[in-house]
DNA sequence: CCCTGATTCGC
DNA sequence: GCGAATCAGG
């Protein structure tokens, strides 16, 4: 089938109406949902809320959300368009690790915290329950049941600051990462020397140009790329 | 699984 | 230009 001028009128009347690109091809017969969608963004016409694509905001709708300059999504952007990342885990990281250096500003000065004299009342369903702290290191929780304050515990003489296990002194830990530095996974979680590369990240990657090399590689056009190899026993089923 | 529209790319 | 193949969200 061609795509003749009625047709394409056809096309353009459903389109317009709202019509799903099935029903359109359904319609006209002797073409694919594929066709009626291809022919549709040739004729240059309006664009359907794709499920893949979010819909985009018109920005008048939330100038409030100033685009923070989070690490990930920049990351992303500048990494080379024809990429493929071979470890999510770094995504994971990204959003799991956070960030002792900049972003937190040094004393909340915009939104001072409330008093200590007057807790704030916390909501658990119907019962308002009050929090109070009973000194460093520990909180009481009053419930409106509750006459009297409960015997508050001895509280620790003084908070140490948890000492790192020996194996882990000179390594790169979690909270120890930030955008500057290499989160290449050394090792395996739960591992008790598990830690990060820690070298220096390549700018706009989340690590550095070693591995950078490890985690990414080149996508070759389609007709260059090798069928993958024969997965072994164990191996999806394919249908 | 099904559906959707968008995109890519060999023809 | 065409449309199958692919992608990715619902």
């Amino acid at each position: 089938m061609s795509w003749t001028d009625e047709r394409i009128e056809r096309l353009k009347a459903m389109w317009a109406e709202g019509k799903t690109a099935s029903a359109i091809a359904d319609d006209l017969g002797g073409v694919s949902r594929n066709a009626v969608i291809g022919k549709a963004h040739r004729l240059g016409l309006d664009s359907r809320p794709s499920p893949v694509k979010p819909g985009e905001d018109k920005g008048a709708s939330a100038p409030a959300a100033a685009p923070a300059p989070s690490v990930a999504p920049a990351s992303e952007r500048a990494a080379p368009s024809r990429v493929k990342e071979k470890p999510a885990i770094a995504a994971i990281l990204e959003s799991a690790a956070p960030m002792p250096d900049d972003d937190l500003p040094a004393a909340p000065a915009a939104a001072p915290a409330p008093a200590p004299s007057t807790p704030a009342p916390a909501k658990t369903g119907e019962t308002v329950m009050v929090y109070r702290s009973i000194g460093p290191g520990g909180f009481v929780r009053q419930g409106p049941g509750d006459q009297q304050p409960p015997i508050p515990p001895a509280p620790p003489r003084r908070l140490m600051p948890a000492k790192p296990a020996p194996e882990m002194a000179d390594k790169t830990g979690l909270l120890d990462l930030n955008d500057r530095i290499c989160k290449w996974p050394m090792g395996h979680p739960g591992e008790p020397d598990f830690h990060f590369c820690g070298q220096q990240a390549n700018p706009g990657y989340p690590y550095c140009v070693q591995h950078c090399g490890v985690a990414y590689q080149a996508q070759l056009p389609r007709r260059d790329r090798r069928p993958p190899p024969p997965l072994p026993y164990g191996g999806p089923r394919v249908r």
